[in-house]
DNA sequence: TAGATAAATGACAGCGCTAACATTTGTCAA
DNA sequence: TTGACAAATGTTAGCGCTGTCATTTATCTA
């Protein structure tokens, strides 16, 4: 047992200063419960006394599993995503274990190259965004031999856990809503168009196609990153396009909030002349003038349960629901109320 | 040497292979430069073909330094901090370095709790929110012993480097904008009072005390987080509180866009009768109807070069500029465009 | 050609911790 | 009192990599 040069405690010193064996000393920070209740005080002490953090990276080393959960998604820096986060931060606060983030750039590719890094650190757990993995990534996942909890959407073959809901249905909800209020000739405004957005409009299609009110048309999509600004441009690029439009069903609630702006430039009345309908439900669609229908989605809810359940898995616990469908609700308010 | 059940590859799989010895290997994939360019290249198809990934906590555990950059941060989930990260990513993309990200729900304690897991981890790099750390924080960071950037903030005593800007003046920027403008009533909102809302308000207050319009009354403060709900709700208090008012400074851009909404609900024309001003200038508050004036800050632009100086300081590179004031721009909008 | 020097590579130890097994201690029934 | 058994603790080895220093090989000069 030696000290080292730059002053940081090890678990021989907390071992020595305690009058017991390392071993102990790692037993009792991991599993008190087999430590002596003496012995276990004694060290609480010392490990106090001396500011004693373990080094995960000796810790991964010598277990089969390090202290990471790995999490994998499109974006770090998009509201929807910032709430799961929040959820997972949460419940993990009171945890020990560390959240690796990582960013695939909406690219499947990018998600593969993330997951390799991931596996080389071999994590307690891993939660992932999406069902559309690519096949060598569904492998590496398999192989991972760690909890995995894929997110924001539900559907069948799951890899292992499933938190999310139905996308498509989401958008049938909305849609069907404003067919029911009156509205005839019914947009679609996407942006950045990842697989769930494209179920949404799926489920768009679905409904004006059944009412025999679908129109190309009536489409607009762009791959650029949705955004208030983005739904000012692509409702105004829509007027110019189809000025018989009569509501507008958007992909999510920065849309919706643009379209509203510029509807009120245009001095287009909402909702007699204009429905919107938003996705997600983010707090200022509840807020503004007329305030905004959407459909509420559960994100914090969604990273909390996700990383329960890797907290349960790790644990060994069964996990009675492995595939978990949240729903959503449809939030009617005022740019959808349309009277007469 | 010997292969693992679990499949994975390490070091000398990829040295018996390539026929040479482990550590040419952790050379060449470090520092490709001393190998020569025939080993390097067996190794390098080597390693291709086996998909080998070096495990990161044996090499945190050899060398006096983990591949860990820590980031903490009050809020991972707060817009501002947001983009801040978005920078960091897209510098971090192209390196080796993997982000830690840690929260400090803005308390100086759980600042320094999360300080110490950091530092157990060895950490390559720091970046760390704001100025005003505990002085037991400062101490671990003086001797962290690699590159410590605070950002958000500059201010006298840098632990090491800093990326940042004043609030105050940010502040001052933007009141005397609505003085210039004519408004002679003019209210403080304020949420979270961080920090650096705390300066804002001081620069809010000097410029008043300054022209003789300071009034208590007319500041009006809350610990919850700001929304723009909250905007909403704070400015019909004021108007309760002090009808009178003829102008709102508003600590962030989303009470600005809730005292906007609720303004238009109360038929107080804005700018004529109110004028509002945000701060932090997202993008938003460009498109609202009347658009809102607000303070720009770089915050991007901030996240990219706090991680750039973190990169060059691990580099051993002389950091010309150890303290980068990247100032503010006062965008004036329709919101404070008042006339007559 | 020998000797000096640089470039490339290797042997070895050890980073701080934990799994697996071994040993000690305490408790109880026969 | 002894043996059986559980609880508590210890010993040993090794996780996969890199720092240090030693050695080999190539290159050049006198």
């Amino acid at each position: 047992m030696k000290k080292r040069g730059d002053g940081r405690i090890t678990l021989d010193e907390i071992a020595a200063a305690a009058g017991v064996s390392a071993i102990t000393v790692s037993r009792a920070l991991r599993k008190p419960e087999v430590v002596s209740p003496a012995a276990r005080e004694r060290i609480r002490i010392v490990v106090e006394e001396l500011g004693y953090v373990p080094d995960p990276a000796a810790s991964a080393l010598a277990s089969p599993r390090s202290d990471v959960i790995g999490v994998l998604i499109p974006s770090v820096t998009n509201n929807v995503f910032a709430d799961v986060l929040r959820g997972i931060y949460s419940v993990l606060e009171a945890e020990r274990f560390r959240l690796q983030l990582a960013n695939s750039r909406y690219s499947t590719l990018e998600e593969e190259r993330l997951l390799r890094i991931f596996l080389s650190q071999r994590p307690a757990g891993l939660i992932v965004s999406g069902i559309d993995q690519s096949e060598a990534s569904r492998k590496l996942l398999f192989r991972a031999d760690c909890p995995v909890v894929q997110i924001m959407e539900t559907g069948p073959d799951p890899i292992d856990m499933m938190v999310g809901f139905s996308h498509y249905e989401g958008a049938r909800a909305a849609v069907s809503h404003m067919v029911d209020r009156g509205y005839r000739r019914i947009a679609f405004l996407g942006a950045r168009m990842d697989p769930r957005t494209q179920r949404r409009l799926k489920g768009y299609e679905s409904v004006l196609r059944a009412h025999g009110m679908h129109d190309e048309r009536l489409i607009l999509c762009t791959p650029r990153a949705s955004t208030v600004q983005l739904g000012c441009e692509l409702f105004a690029d829509l007027c110019d396009r189809a000025p018989e439009v009569d509501a507008v069903f958007c992909n999510n609630d920065d849309l919706a909030v643009g379209v509203l702006f510029e509807a009120q430039r245009r001095r287009i009345s909402v909702p007699q002349s204009l429905g919107i309908c938003g996705f997600n439900d983010l707090e200022i669609v509840a807020v503004t003038n007329p305030s905004i229908t959407s459909v509420r989605t559960f994100r914090e809810d969604m990273g909390r349960r996700a990383i329960r359940m890797v907290l349960a898995g790790i644990a060994g616990k069964p996990v009675e629901e492995p595939v978990v469908d949240l729903g959503f609700e449809l939030i009617a308010r005022e740019s959808t109320a349309r009277t007469g």
